[in-house]
DNA sequence: TGCATACATAAGTGCATGCTTATATAATGA
DNA sequence: TCATTATATAAGCATGCACTTATGTATGCA
């Protein structure tokens, strides 16, 4: 893919939008593949309305997609958006987040969402 | 210089300083070298104080570095920073800022700091 | 049909943020 | 010494933001 120049009005966007702990965490989680709403919601130990909120900034900015499946809703980075590749690169930068993923499914908790 | 990895929170707070128009322009004007206060007014078209409360914000973070030299304060970027090569990768994304400098040179303006 | 589950949305609240105006500080130069 | 220039800081204000609680919507299943 080919690396595109941001304007900066919207690249201050989206490095807003990851400039919270939340989000990049979302963010970082989806690196490795979709999610449902309630793996955020156990991962991030936070209400389910916060995270739908934190999810509806990033899907309002077009950063993730959504996929719907029975009762389920999968949501998944979006590697049309222009600053995909920056986000890409910004995520080399914090730990994997995957491992919280896994630790899930130790638990047993990882049981929705198939 | 050895890429670290910058746990969420740190990566978070230095993404929202990011994430604002002003700041980020500061921070891509940096990126070829210091500048004064009155520089960044000039090029940024905004007030004294609005810009200084940037910088602030960003020295508090000690993203930028201060070096006092008569009556002015050049500012620059703190490569000692963890989170350095994360930023200069981003900038790597967004337009040259130098150009606006080049635009206050042009006109002129660029008379003080030296 | 009726209940449970997964998710979204609305409304309210407290705190953070970015600006403005006014003033302080510090260096320079007449 | 006094005015000027460059910058910082303080206080006030309007807006934005992230959370909570309450409720709406849609799907699945007995």
């Amino acid at each position: 893919m080919e690396k595109t120049v941001i304007d900066i009005e919207p690249a201050a966007s989206v490095l807003k939008l990851l400039g919270d702990k939340t989000r990049l965490t979302i963010i970082g989680l989806l690196k490795d593949g979709e999610c449902c709403v309630c793996e955020f919601v156990e991962v991030l130990q936070m209400s389910q309305p916060s995270v739908s909120q934190h999810l509806r900034k990033l899907r309002d900015a077009e950063l993730v997609k959504e996929r719907k499946k029975g009762q389920w809703v999968f949501y998944s980075l979006n590697s049309d958006h222009d600053a995909f590749l920056m986000i890409e690169e910004i995520l080399t930068f914090i730990p994997e987040q995957k491992e919280k993923l896994s630790e899930l499914e130790k638990k047993g908790l990882r049981i929705c969402c198939d």
